[in-house]
DNA sequence: TAAAATTACAACCAATAATTGTAATTGTCA
DNA sequence: TGACAATTACAATTATTGGTTGTAATTTTA
């Protein structure tokens, strides 16, 4: 869920509130005059990106105090067999991923036919299993 | 220091083009016309508090990524060490997976082969095209 | 190399960011 | 209480720019 301007500006209304601080002192920290303080405030105004660090800056905080909320990205668990149980709840997660698996990715992505896609998976699954076995069998050896 | 929209559109850029995105297409899942991204990724324009939001889901990212690299607000300048390690964002990516994917992915990272992950990428592009000309085929018969 | 796709650049216009001015509200203290 | 200062709300105006469409240039693909 996206924030709009007046959410924000309430939020900047209320840090600067609880920082005892004016509009007055606040606009002459950010550059503006107050009335402009009072615009992002009521969410009259949009606030740019520039904008919003200055402010953030006048107030002593974090630009990413506005998005805090916000879920950070999550490293997924690995899955106990190949095949994990899915979860109903969560159909969407994020990981990061170097430029390789960005590529895998859009290939992918780019597979409409399901079956092709399950077919794919059951290959790969293969592969990993092979190559398990493989340094199974060096490791033996060796 | 603050980020210029100059900086931060620079990095919209950088980053769709990791993913492999034209403008047109940020453009669509953003709503505007692609002309107007190239204005924020030029710098040209302002990108307001909610547009950043709105590309920022386009792009599959999360906003505190354009702030990643923000100090937290200092007192007292922390020691250099602490901030020497300049991380490469085009390797470190966060995209929202449904669970297909994210099984294609635990499977892939699990193959420590280099040319087979190589080989693997190579078939996969090998089938999309595939898939690609079939599609061509059925609609000029259709 | 021709086409299709993508990107860059220009001109135009409606929308609004920012200013100044004034009124209303709140707080302070004699 | 009432006068005052400070703070905030609201109005009107203007310069700026966010967003559009159109076209040219560039890159990619077949």
């Amino acid at each position: 869920m996206i924030k709009t301007h007046k959410e924000i500006g309430s939020e900047i209304k209320r840090i600067r509130k609880a920082l005892g601080m004016s509009q007055m002192k606040l606009a002459e920290g950010v550059g503006v005059s107050f009335q402009q303080i009072q615009k992002y405030e009521k969410g009259v105004n949009k606030i740019s990106m520039e904008m919003i660090q200055h402010i953030a800056r006048a107030l002593g905080i974090s630009v990413n105090t506005f998005f805090e909320k916000e879920k950070a990205p999550v490293i997924s668990e690995p899955p106990m067999k190949y095949y994990s149980k899915k979860k109903n709840l969560i159909d969407e997660i994020s990981l990061p991923l170097n430029q390789e698996e960005i590529t895998l990715l859009q290939l992918f992505r780019k597979i409409e036919n399901k079956k092709i896609r399950e077919g794919l998976i059951k290959q790969l699954s293969g592969i990993v299993e092979l190559e398990r076995e493989k340094s199974v069998s060096n490791h033996l050896t060796r």
